[in-house]
DNA sequence: TTCGTTCCCGCAATGCATTGCAATAACGGA
DNA sequence: TCCGTTATTGCAATGCATTGCGGGAACGAA
């Protein structure tokens, strides 16, 4: 356990069942710096209980996000999840060659942001938004 | 037939193989102003090839848009395809409750594009990039 | 028109993610 | 501590998209 018991005891007081999967989940998400791939939970979570289902890990993990507890990077398709920290959003750039991921503070994207909802109406969410692209080392490599 | 003849006869003198799966599927996505589904366009193809395997559709759909004949537009999860009008591109805002969608001319994007490259050395490509939001009248219901 | 090369297709399998359903276990109340 | 309610889980099925493979069709050459 490493620093997400706060999350637990709020999940717990909020009236969720804190069954041992969740716990595992959130445990694996929480010991990570950065993002882990759904794949690389279940095979974590399996080590601790051999029987999860990864439909259980995907349940939980949308079911985290949706409580904003963990914040979902799309990589290539495939989907990633960090523990979010709301005083640190952020987005991420990632790079369609090496599949490295950089991180962006959202005060790029808040002009545009404005710009969306002032001459459209239309509000933009952009949490979740990653930026594909080439990154500086692979465009240099080309 | 309507107005990609010159797309269809640009392909074959590059000597590609114009079947009549690829015609066909040159011709849904043609025909229609906006985009469709890749479901739909195999539906539609099948009126025409009842024995077409929607593995071609989307092969044929994606090597078109590697070619730069359509253009992929992600609405919810599902590939949705338009033909490209390099003159007048654009990208998409999609509302996710009424999964209506809105363009927007890709200089909206522009300086946060611009910014990237500058500050991070990072290329990234906006062309397929749409944003998720809620419209106007889905937030005024709220 | 026929032939040969090879590109493309249909088929079946695979991968990632989600969902329906019945069985089970978490957690509060007695 | 035991029990009942019902949120969650495991299992299996489903959906969308992609891929490997062997047969077949497209298209140029003769």
């Amino acid at each position: 356990m490493s620093g997400h018991e706060s999350a637990v005891s709020r999940l717990r007081a909020q009236g969720y069942r804190m069954t041992p999967q969740r716990l595992s989940v959130l445990d694996i998400v929480a010991r990570r710096t950065g993002h882990v791939g759904a794949d690389e939970v279940w095979n974590l979570a399996r080590e601790e209980h051999p029987y999860v289902d990864l439909a259980t890990i995907y349940r939980t993990l949308q079911w985290l996000k949706g409580l904003g507890v963990v914040t979902e990077v799309i990589i290539g398709n495939k989907l990633h999840f960090e523990m979010s920290d709301h005083h640190n959003r952020h987005n991420h750039m990632v790079c369609s060659v090496c599949d490295g991921v950089q991180t962006l503070t959202p005060d790029y994207l808040a002009e545009f942001s404005h710009r969306l909802e002032q001459e459209f109406g239309f509000s933009p969410n952009l949490d979740n938004i990653t930026i594909g692209g080439v990154c500086n080392q692979c465009r240099a490599v080309t």
